[in-house]
DNA sequence: GGATGTTTCAAACAGTCGTTTGAATAAATG
DNA sequence: CATTTATTCAAACGACTGTTTGAAACATCC
């Protein structure tokens, strides 16, 4: 099966240098050089650089989604009658993707390919990533708002609009981090940023909220 | 002047298609065609399509540096010698780049592109954004300081990242809310969405510190 | 062994890219 | 007016893009 050798070098590849520059600036030169193999061989296991793309994308995305669902059941039953806690939310959300960083060897590569999707206004990729996190929204929406019940549903909205940035941008920058203030973002474990994720972000959802004036309608 | 005519037009179509689709996936045959001028303009007015786009970002965002310092010196001169009031330095950093929104005709492109910037890791732009960004960084860092004072510096460090995110995230997805949510982001005007913003961050900010294990050595 | 299907490979395809050139035009200056 | 300067324009440059082709090399099965 050197087939499938090469279709993993491939995406271990891809997924190595899209993480690092962007999936318009990596070319399929660039990739088949680094990972040693034919130009044409992405052709022929993938069909295009965007079915590779999402090919590299749901490789890792699936299991992890698969994996927030499963940590949200549990949470569920841990419950039992009494309400959702809204950390065990945010941890059935954030704790799988972060730890797919420190566990794959794919030395980090992976948090900042699916942070930086998110941010990445690729028409075609966009759809892909509607699709690949469908039951994922769909379930956690449903359990903020059991876990806060009573919120207003367009400030649940934008809180989880303001949580989503606050993920992305610590998946997909955390070298910004270092950069700009000098904390390293890999000296603690993932256990320790997502702590401090979870409570940030508990703490902006359970805020208290500020009535906001009803839009003037002017017609 | 018909030279700061093209300049402009220049400017502005960039401004606009640069936010749309990102910087790499905008060609300057798209620009000029959607500009209407000719294709070598481009350079001799800017050099490259490089400094186009540092030029493009510095038009609109120096100015809201500029009034983003100078919030914060009035939030100071208004606290006086009381404590730096934390939602006052929040709306110091987000009302500029938020009204500049509302404000230019440019249709919200602007904001898009700004926070777009933030997640575009473009190396030279990387290296020129932190020189823009040298004195509101070195400002509010201070600012956040002075407001939550006795914050152990790593938490603060990692508060400012997510708020970023949140921020930057707000700024160039508020089309996904509605894609996602069905909350139409431009609903409201830029007060309300700051409004939450501030309360969503200034909550993160304030959360009970978690205690962290020390990182265990192993050397 | 020969035939069949799978995988690799070098080469080329048709475009697009950012950039440069040198002449043509417009504006400003004496 | 002529002359210098600033700006526009069409055309081309070489390099790079994703994709396709058809023949090799390899594996598998009868």
């Amino acid at each position: 099966m050197a087939s499938t050798d090469t279709k993993t070098k491939i995406l271990d590849t891809a997924e190595r240098l899209f993480a690092q520059k962007g999936f318009d600036a990596v070319s399929l030169r660039n990739i088949v050089e680094a990972a040693k193999v034919n130009l044409a061989a992405v052709h022929y296991h993938f069909g295009s650089k965007q079915a590779l793309l999402h090919a590299v994308v749901s490789r890792r995305l699936r299991p992890v989604n698969d994996e927030r669902l499963a940590m949200l059941a549990e949470a569920r039953i841990k419950a039992g009658k009494r309400k959702l806690k809204l950390e065990a939310v945010l941890e059935s959300l954030f704790v799988p993707v972060f730890r797919a960083q420190a566990s794959h060897k794919s030395g980090g590569s992976f948090t900042r390919l699916i942070g930086r999707v998110v941010f990445d206004r690729n028409a075609e990729l966009q759809k892909f990533m509607v699709g690949e996190l469908a039951q994922v929204i769909i379930q956690f929406s449903r359990a903020f708002d059991e876990a806060l019940p009573g919120l207003d549903k367009t400030e649940m909205d934008w809180r989880s609009h303001f949580m989503a940035g606050a993920m992305a941008h610590t998946l997909c920058n955390a070298d910004l981090l270092a950069s700009f203030t000098g904390t390293d973002a890999g000296a603690e474990g993932y256990e320790t940023t997502v702590q401090r994720l979870v409570d940030f972000t508990a703490a902006g959802f359970r805020a208290k909220v500020f009535t906001h004036p009803k839009k003037q309608k002017s017609s």
